[in-house]
DNA sequence: GGCCTTCCCTAACAAGTGTTTGGTAGGTTA
DNA sequence: TAACCTACCAAACACTTGTTAGGGAAGGCC
């Protein structure tokens, strides 16, 4: 507690001693009541609710609503970059690359879905907040590797040439990561088999070739 | 007016009289609110704001924030199922049919991109509601015409037959509407020409034919 | 034992929320 | 002119919101 530099205290203290553990935990469950209902129309006391303990509790191991949100929309990037780093760096060809960039979205779903959820609902409105610049930056690196690969595939004549390719940008990113809405872990498909059925229906159409 | 029938006053009166006119009006700026920032974050003094009026004035054409968001989805409900029913009713093929549908889908959200993004971001939470039960009726009906068109097209051997049907039901339907998060009237493709490209991807896929 | 740390509770706070009530300016009708 | 209607304002209401401050129980460590 001791505040004992001569600075400014630098707005506030935080939580002084607090486990990872149960940190993690708590945001897990906040997370899911979040993604339910909404960020704004989740109270904290909602959330206390659903983790046994009472609102004014939560703020032993969080400072503010505001940073748990930030914090599962930081986790969540963080670990979905680690995985579309990956990719990319093994230049691929691509439709491989393209191939397994929604494999591996599918398995951020699976892994992170309460938190994809809260990432569609509400990154809209949040991108403008100085404090989530984050995810501004996430979104440019996420549209530019996407759109370099769709343009490596036109120029390969592996995709069609003859369509918009900022429309097929939004037209597979959308298509896969709505999937969150209603995609629920331990369904029979595990987010692979989504994945390869997704796949043939962006790759080839849901028309009979003729 | 007049109460004068002995029985219970039947809760409230709403507003006395008021102009359909600038009620609909209000309705446009409330729901370009609600969509910019999400219903539970939108305070009527916002609204209010953006009408160029103060809250409580607001009271005068609506007895409550709740019924302007009801008004918004059963207004554009309704003018939705004006047009499916017209393409249910023609009785066209599963492949024109299917074509129809998506042309009539991005015209209303050509002409009601706000209540589509708010029903997208919050239907979710509401149909729980017994206010918004219509919701749930809507998205059951919906969810028939679509799997019976898409059966019909796997009979006729028109849509291939090797795809998880409810997947591709959900494939289809979101691909579509979640459009709305990113379409503006007024761009350089009308809604027709971004079906057009949209149903060129969802029946033929973006891979190049071999 | 006493001390300290961890984790939560109790109780309150100020600000913001949807909503109500009564009033009133300006136009229309008689 | 007088009565009336429409559409709004002004000011308050009861309640919920996120957040804070102080306290206390349980357990490990000396």
């Amino acid at each position: 507690m001791g505040d004992h530099n001569g600075t400014v205290p630098t707005k506030k203290k935080p939580q002084v001693t607090a486990s990872p553990a149960r940190r993690s935990e708590l945001l897990g469950t906040a997370a899911e009541v979040f993604a339910e209902q909404g960020y704004n129309a989740t109270t904290v006391r909602k959330i206390a609710d659903h983790a046994g303990m009472l609102a004014g509790s939560l703020y032993y191991h969080f400072d503010s609503k505001e940073s748990m949100l930030e914090e599962i929309l930081r986790t969540f990037l963080d670990e979905l970059w680690d995985g579309y780093d990956t990719v990319l760096d093994a230049e691929l060809g691509p439709r491989e690359t393209l191939e397994a960039l929604v494999i591996e979205s599918f398995r951020e779903i699976d892994r992170h879905r309460a938190a994809v959820a809260i990432y569609q609902k509400e990154s809209k409105h949040l991108v403008s907040q100085e404090r989530f610049a984050f995810l501004a930056d996430s979104q440019r690196k996420f549209e530019k590797a996407w759109l370099s690969t769709l343009e490596r595939g036109v120029a390969a004549e592996v995709f069609r040439e003859d369509l918009d390719i900022r429309l097929t940008y939004r037209f597979v990113r959308d298509t896969v990561w709505v999937a969150a809405s209603w995609y629920r872990p331990g369904g029979q498909h595990g987010p692979e088999e989504i994945a390869r059925q997704y796949l043939s229906m962006v790759l080839d159409g849901i028309a009979v070739r003729t």
